[in-house]
DNA sequence: AACATCATACTTGTCGACTAGTCAACAAGA
DNA sequence: TCTTGTTGACTAGTCGACAAGTATGATGTT
């Protein structure tokens, strides 16, 4: 991992890293860049305290700077970076705080949701599309990353068939808090088949119409999902935002 | 000519509504500008379905349009503009999903708020304010404006109380949705001594310590809160979006 | 050597001009 | 009368240049 971290060095990274991958060639509007740093910052491409300069970020991006600025704008509302004015944008140092209160909304929202589902129920489609994950799940369980888009959509799928599609949208902005530190800890995860327990403990709950099985199932999973962030964060001091 | 600038009816109609209102003099930033038109949809000083051109508050805020068009970008993520490109800027109409959405997130988020502050206990200044804003919305009965805001810093104080302030910005952002149809209810809205009687209850559950009571309290009470919303809306059709 | 000062090269913030797209009024033709 | 094409005004989106502020490092002085 050290060797990893020296790669990271501050300077000209951010282009060399993106010489390999693919980045859409037309001219890119705000949504896109928007999207693209915030991929980046959250699988740690761009890595916490690194400097954004607008102007190379409308260099690599081929656009001027009004659609970066734009974009910077909207991942300063998702609590991504920092501008200081006329000194500097930066990523967001992993805030302790940030993630005590993520994980306290995702609770908060996926515990009321998998409530929902299990109090009306879900369509047949959802439970099938379940189901389908948690083959999948298993599936993929040497593969972390895959594994991670997985576990997103299985949660996603409830709030879907309990028609809260869009309170999803709310946890996914909160979820990058953490997502960040999820990335640092990959390889040292919750043992995958513990995951898949739970997943199918909460479906089981939901398809038998059990509200309280359901938010006590969840409660476990989230906390299981969750706690391995607070000591990993500890062992990435560069990466965490310094005591306020 | 003159007679197409006097068919844009709503053209004048801002900056002839501001005309008494106190406006910061200096230059405004988009933090500034995107706050003060926050507040005007909020308080339906601009009206859904509203035309908003750039140009226009650009002129009535004495910049360029370049923070005006970065306050436009806050305003769409607070789902409260919309943009339809080469098109013009509109003030979202009040759509019943996002109500919706926004009450599930409301309530969900304040049952966790005061179950946390009931398990923990809330700091003896958290106490006194919430104590001394009971007193004052018995006071301001009468003004429904002020009364509304006693009522948001008495829900925030147990967020503050409970150490989660942070997620009351959350709330704060969802609860623009729907205060919009509390400006159009004011008139028709819920005796406030049946509010007051549920802010004691709740308050009395958080310091009891009893977390089932503070979650069943604040339940009510959201339900209290929101039931006047969905017919009301359905009294002005015009502010409402049309079904998708 | 240590300190103050200044020049320079950065940063974000702001501005006015330009582009491409949309819409409505109007005119020509069937 | 209806359709079609044109024109012109208006829109958000984009761009390059400048303003205002900050950090850095060289320079001159003590």
């Amino acid at each position: 991992m050290g060797q990893i971290l020296a790669m990271y060095a501050y300077s000209r990274t951010a282009a060399d890293r993106d010489a390999g991958r693919d980045e859409p060639a037309g001219p890119l509007d705000r949504r896109a860049i928007h999207e693209i740093l915030r991929r980046d910052i959250v699988a740690l491409r761009l890595r916490p305290g690194e400097k954004l300069s607008e102007n190379e970020l409308a260099a690599r991006f081929g656009t001027s700077r009004a659609p970066v600025r734009e974009a910077l704008i909207r991942l300063i509302e998702d609590g991504l970076i920092e501008v200081l004015p006329q000194r500097g944008s930066f990523v967001g140092r992993i805030s302790l705080s940030d993630m005590e209160r993520a994980r306290f909304v995702r609770e908060a929202l996926e515990i009321a949701i998998v409530r929902r589902a299990a109090e009306r129920g879900v369509p047949p489609g959802t439970q099938a599309l379940a189901e389908a994950l948690l083959l999948e799940q298993a599936e993929c369980r040497d593969d972390p990353e895959r594994f991670t888009l997985c576990d997103d959509r299985f949660h996603r799928a409830f709030a879907e068939g309990a028609g809260l599609a869009s309170v999803w949208a709310i946890i996914e902005r909160e979820k990058a808090q953490f997502d960040r530190v999820r990335y640092l800890s990959l390889p040292a995860a919750t043992p995958v088949d513990v995951l898949i327990a739970q997943h199918r403990a909460i479906l089981s709950a939901v398809l038998a119409r059990d509200p309280a099985a359901a938010e006590a199932a969840m409660r476990s999973h989230m906390a299981e999902v969750l706690k391995v962030a607070s000591d990993l964060a500890l062992r990435h001091p560069d990466l965490i935002q310094a005591d306020l």
